[in-house]
DNA sequence: CTAGGGTTAG
């Protein structure tokens, strides 16, 4: 470190930029100890920036801090930047920063322009300068105002914004700007509207029309966002951007794709950034797509783009979402000091997907930070891979350990969680729990509570909820169908299909199968098959519902028929069908032929072989139930059940709606 | 100098 270097602003960024790990940082500290450098402020700010990035403890950080004996405006930004990346920051430290502030003010006679930066990047802090520089007279330079304004519409109140804009003699453009985006901050239309409208034409800018575009995507009207984006005179990267992430975030992943293309082909100079390769790579994510990922790499090669952390975690998620577990693991690997709290979600998210829950509970007990997401993450993965009471124990272990707050994503994990156990007791609970700490249910919320209720058999309790529901989609109603499903209620299940339509919701697969699967355990023949006969193009499992249907009610006969007939190869679950009608009703011959299809087509399925010799057994021929014994024995099928079929009121039922079939 | 765009959970 050559002493000379040391007013060399350039020599500082590189030595900051060459920091990795906190062992660099404490011997860069001591460094400067020894050479009496560690009271300049401009290395206390840098050496703050390090501590934000390698989240280093607060403890740590305020010794650095305090060995200025005079913060200027660089130390002090970092400080606030540090305390802002800490997502903690409490009342006392925001205090210190307000006075320190004001003594920096005091001191200070100009008021410089990096007075608008400190606001900024005070975040919501910022707001608390605006008193200091109202004392001071500071508050008439317009960019410091204007920096005060934006504060009070992103952070405080819209209403001390507009007093501010009102009062302001001669507007800038970035006023009316930042009075647009502080409306759409609290999602005001028509106010963000009439401002819009109110600005002389000639004065908005990219930035203003821009504006309107992220607005009405918030509000995820996108159709009027990208009737803004059409009319714009002029578009930049982030212009292209905030349309592009408008598509992603509502879902749109194709029209996303689309626009990109669009904006690729039109070129004008305006080449994706690397926050356009984010939003691009999150949409290939939601598509799960392996060959548009491998494409979108290749692309990335070849155009020689600089991955930064938020890119190399959208490729982590990209890649553990089209399967390619390895892949995402090396990106999580190559992040190491950069990883932020997304990437471990995206890491664990990556590892619940693949059914992986012991190394996701081992990355989420290792992360030094969790956030919300963190915490829904892993609820969400032990209550979708078949660990219902642990999600529940996580849930509880989260509101008694930690201030964060549950919200509508949690509390769908943890209601699907009690009906997959069946525990009313906590469902209630739950239920109260909505109630005491004011979260609100969107639509998937009261379907979660559906599903509880009806899985805990409380299927008046269920139809109540649906009742209360003002919007319902499609979920809802196949939710409930499959609740009329196992409890053998056909009729309801069957008048459910008119209801849909009349709300103007058209039945898919997945209600067919409910209402087929309600027909059969009603064995409601005559309505299963008008329902059967409805279905524009039925798939396999229909076929599977309705030929259960038919065995069921003793016509096996139509049943092998309809087997016969299909359009498609049939399944396991069509034969299996077969079979177990075949057992009920004793039908030796059929039974053979649907048991020998199934051995064929799952041979190390037990279940198949012990219903074929219950056949047997039941029509007294013991020797053909020894030859099928020593059959399974010899294929070496060992009797672990891997079932799909369950008794219930002394008959075998076949289990077809896995309440799986909803998150598929 | 100021205003507009980013990754994760159901």
């Amino acid at each position: 470190m050559a002493k000379n270097n040391l007013n060399d602003w350039t020599c500082w960024v590189q030595i900051a930029g060459r920091i990795l790990n906190q062992t660099q940082l404490k011997q860069l500290h001591a460094q400067l100890i020894q050479n009496s450098l560690h009271h300049r402020n401009h290395w206390v700010a840098l050496l703050i920036n390090s501590c934000a990035r390698l989240r280093a403890p607060l403890s740590y950080t305020r010794i650095i801090f305090h060995s200025t004996p005079s913060p200027n405006l660089f130390a002090l930004n970092s400080m606030v930047e540090y305390y802002f990346s800490l997502h903690v920051c409490k009342e006392k430290e925001v205090e210190l920063l307000t006075s320190l502030f004001s003594q920096l003010l005091a001191s200070n006679n100009k008021p410089g322009s990096l007075y608008p930066i400190l606001i900024k990047s005070s975040g919501k802090a910022g707001i608390l300068f605006h008193v200091h520089l109202l004392k001071l007279g500071h508050h008439q330079d317009p960019h410091t105002r204007n920096a005060i304004m934006n504060a009070y519409s992103k952070f405080g109140s819209f209403e001390m914004a507009r007093k501010l804009f009102d009062e302001i003699p001669k507007r800038m453009v970035a006023d009316w700007n930042s009075m647009i985006s502080g409306y759409w901050n609290c999602g005001m239309e028509a106010e963000a509207c009439s401002l819009f409208n109110l600005m002389p034409e000639n004065e908005r800018n990219v930035v203003t029309w821009t504006a309107m575009v992220t607005g009405y995507a918030k509000i995820k009207d996108l159709f009027t966002a990208r009737s803004y984006f059409d009319r714009m005179p002029h578009r930049t990267v982030v212009s292209w951007n905030a349309m592009l992430s408008g598509y992603a975030q509502n879902g749109l992943a194709k029209e996303a794709l689309q626009l990109f293309h669009h904006m690729i082909k039109a070129g004008n100079g305006t080449e994706p950034n690397q926050i356009t390769w984010v939003t691009v790579i999150s949409s290939c994510s939601s598509l799960g797509d392996p060959s548009l990922a491998d494409s979108l790499v290749k692309i990335l090669y070849k155009k020689k783009v600089q991955l930064n952390s938020f890119l190399k975690t959208a490729l982590l998620d990209m890649h553990a979402k089209c399967g390619n577990l390895e892949t995402a693991q090396k990106f999580f690997d190559k992040l190491s000091v950069h990883r932020s709290c997304t990437t471990w979600n995206a890491m664990i998210s990556a590892y619940t997907r693949f059914g992986n829950l012991a190394l996701a509970r081992e990355l989420f007990d290792r992360m030094p930070v969790r956030n919300i997401v963190s915490w829904n993450t892993i609820i969400a993965g032990f209550a979708q891979n078949g660990h219902p009471e642990m999600a529940i124990r996580l849930f509880e272990e989260m509101i008694a350990t930690t201030d964060l707050k549950p919200d509508e994503i949690t509390m769908v994990s943890v209601i699907s969680a009690c009906g997959h156990l069946g525990d009313l007791e906590m469902g209630n609970w739950i239920v109260n729990f909505l109630v005491d700490n004011q979260i609100k249910l969107s639509i998937s919320g009261y379907n979660s509570l559906i599903f509880m209720y009806s899985k805990c058999g409380r299927m008046e309790d269920a139809e109540r909820i649906f009742q209360e529901m003002k919007i319902r989609d499609i979920v809802s109603f196949n939710v409930l169908v499959s609740g009329f499903a196992a409890h053998g209620n056909g009729i309801e299940a069957v008048e459910l299909i008119s209801r849909m339509r009349k709300e103007g919701i058209e039945p898919d697969r997945i209600t067919y199968i409910g209402v087929l699967t309600a027909c059969s355990h009603a064995r409601l023949l005559k309505e299963g098959r008008r329902v059967f006969e409805s279905i524009k193009c039925p798939t396999v499992d229909h076929y599977a519902c309705m030929i259960d249907l038919l065995g069921r009610v003793g016509e096996l006969d139509e049943a092998k028929r309809l087997v016969d007939h299909m359009p498609m190869e049939p399944h396991a679950g069509i034969y299996g069908s077969l079979l177990n009608a075949s057992v009920i009703h004793k039908r030796i011959e059929l039974g053979e032929f649907a048991a020998n299809k199934l051995f064929q087509l799952e041979p190390t399925n037990s279940g198949n072989y012990v219903l074929l010799s219950n056949i047997y057994a039941s029509a007294e021929r013991w020797d053909d139930v020894d030859r099928v014994r020593e059959s399974m024995r010899k294929l070496g099928v060992k009797k672990t059940t891997r079932w799909t079929w369950v008794e219930h009121d002394g008959k075998v039922h076949k289990v077809i709606l896995g309440d799986r079939s909803y998150e598929r």
